[in-house]
DNA sequence: ATCGCTGCAAAAATTTTGCAGGTAA
DNA sequence: TTACCTGCAAAATTTTTGCAGCGAT
């Protein structure tokens, strides 16, 4: 059960930010990396703690992410904790999955397949809302922490 | 599409709390009330702004309402936008439901059905996990605001 | 009488905003 | 040059904690 996505190419990001005439500078190009790096969602203090000490100030960092989220670049999660965590986007698709996470670790692993897309449209059509879509996350207790008790 | 639950009685509410020998105060009863006429999940300030003024601290409903999130009387839900939301569990299977809420006015509709209980036990048994629970939301653009842009 | 609960005050944590200067295009 | 972007400071929100006194059992 690997992670869902392959590495999206910095050009390829670097083009998206262009046609929206949004300027490629230094904080940005290293936001996207450490996004890119990461294999599940990141927090913005982590996204902050993942980049040499004065490279980008904080506040710049949650600038970009609604800017990010804004052009659909990026997603927004919520685990339940109360702290908002990001993850790039990728494929035409949007790469959507789900991910489980262990209430006793944190560990999370990334779901493949969107088991949900079905229930979309059967929504849809029972409430008469349009461009339905949905958050689906997974809690449980992962194999590590059940051998530990 | 109503709402998916009957409401609860508040003896029973207090019985639950006394079988855990938690006290029933004035407060504690005012706030279970807000939530049981709540027919959506409310945040703390919508419980805090249901009751006449001076009737409860705004801390003492963070604090009830992690005590009674603990004990399993109340379910938190996140729709997105960093606030948290409350809700009574009611039922002896929780009564798990799901919500659709609308992106443009924030108007919510109660799913009466759980579409994802057979999803658990996929998810589980791929992935070694146990105790699988999950958290569907569902959002979209509401009849209402599909007719005026 | 005991243990739990409450209000008030203060702090912590997360996120947003204002502004003056700097930089990519 | 002209938007857009950044850092710093300050503010706004949401949530948590300490403590002394009150109240339910």
């Amino acid at each position: 059960m690997g992670h869902a996505h392959a590495k999206r190419r910095l050009v390829e990001l670097m083009e998206q930010l262009r046609a929206k005439s949004r300027k490629i500078t230094g904080p940005r190009q290293k936001i996207l990396d450490v996004l890119r790096n990461s294999r599940h969602p990141v927090t913005i203090k982590e996204v902050f703690a993942r980049m040499p000490k004065g490279d980008c100030d904080l506040v710049t960092i949650y600038r970009s992410m609604h800017l990010l989220e804004g052009m659909g670049m990026v997603k927004r999660f919520d685990f339940g904790d109360g702290v908002a965590r990001f993850e790039l986007i990728d494929g035409l698709d949007g790469g959507h999955h789900h991910h489980l996470i262990c209430t006793r670790c944190d560990r999370i692993v990334e779901l493949e397949d969107c088991f949900a897309q079905e229930m979309e449209k059967a929504v849809s059509a029972r409430s008469g809302f349009q461009s339905v879509t949905h958050k689906l996350e997974f809690f449980g207790v992962c194999p590590i922490c059940q051998a530990t008790p």
